[in-house]
DNA sequence: CTCCAATTCCTAGCACCGCTAGCATTTCAA
DNA sequence: TTGAAATGCTAGCGGTGCTAGGAATTGGAG
């Protein structure tokens, strides 16, 4: 009778997650506090510490499903796409879009430092996922299989300068488009 | 007999900035409190207030003294170099050189939200300053005068994203280079 | 020199934060 | 039925940014 209990408490669990995610996606992670999570979920504080060690585990999971939603997004974009040059656009244009519909959702994965350990070979699946989908549009452009995980990381640290920067306000939103194109013109060669 | 009195202000002022910017360079962001600030200035809390709407206008400040320093290293760089492209890579290098060696002063300009009026014509000419020297090393590979702001927000965008994910531990440290590289080779192309 | 208004600056405190100790209550196997 | 284990609460700690209100200082006017 132990797997019930079990149950129940990654039901509540999964609760306190999509729970932070709604707030943030609603209100921001600024609202997002401790008693205001607790009171969402109809339970206590300290019950919160029970299932994660802090706020900072909370937002970490909040982060992974994060990873998994846009790899699914990039996935779809990146099959879709008739020819290389097209995955490669269509790709970015889902992560930036991505960024934009769910600003939460990009804040915890890149904007709070979530203790997960990127590029590790045992980091969660998801991010690999994400990761991967980037790799595999780059893929026709990398000159060897060698030069193909700095390539990936290169175009992601790009669209992730670009989504940041605008949508911080560093970056005028009107100019995205024209960025956009001028990136993927270096990075597909003229 | 009024401007003794507002000359002392100002000094005041530039102290406050000052202590601000050191300790969070000693510790941290996180460790710059009103509290410790008004410790170390030797006046109490509301004098910070009396100064600054609030913590969040001393770290704009804050972030202002940090476009101006960048301003210089990279038109430093910049002019140092005898060729377009070596001109490029030099401010490329000193970019990221100057998130890795000042990243108290580089959150500050492009972590923290701050409320400045980025690419407005009146916003602090320090930002401006270090923005046109990007632009400068950038025009030789613009096709237009019209594209050059564009592709200078673009080249912006991918350094700051090389350097904001490997220092937040998203990219591993040692492929800086090879991806820099990458980068380079895209923007002046082979 | 005296007096009084304006400025300066501190003490004390507010509401909130993340987090935890300690104790009822409930659950469930013996 | 009973007693131990698990559960989940109240209350509180030390910290945060920020501010009200009053004491002390300043400096010009009479």
């Amino acid at each position: 009778m132990q797997t019930r209990r079990e149950r129940v408490r990654a039901e509540r669990e999964k609760l306190i997650v999509s729970a932070a995610r709604e707030l943030a996606e609603a209100e921001g992670w600024e609202a997002v506090t401790t008693r205001r999570l607790a009171e969402r979920v109809e339970y206590s504080q300290p019950v919160l510490y029970s299932h994660f060690k802090g706020k900072g585990a909370i937002m970490t999971a909040v982060a992974v499903e994060g990873f998994a939603s846009m790899a699914e997004e990039l996935r779809a974009a990146r099959t879709e796409a008739v020819d290389a040059a097209g995955a490669l656009e269509a790709v970015a244009r889902a992560y930036t879009a991505f960024a934009g519909w769910r600003p939460a959702l990009y804040d915890a994965m890149f904007h709070h430092q979530v203790d997960l350990p990127f590029g590790d070979p045992d980091a969660p699946p998801a991010l690999w996922a994400a990761f991967n989908e980037l790799a595999a549009a780059v893929r026709p452009y990398a000159e060897s299989e060698d030069e193909l995980g700095a390539l990936a990381e290169t175009f992601w640290a790009a669209l992730h300068g670009l989504t940041t920067l605008m949508r911080q306000g560093r970056l005028p939103n009107d100019g995205h488009e024209r960025r956009l194109a001028l990136l993927l013109s270096r990075f597909i060669g003229v």
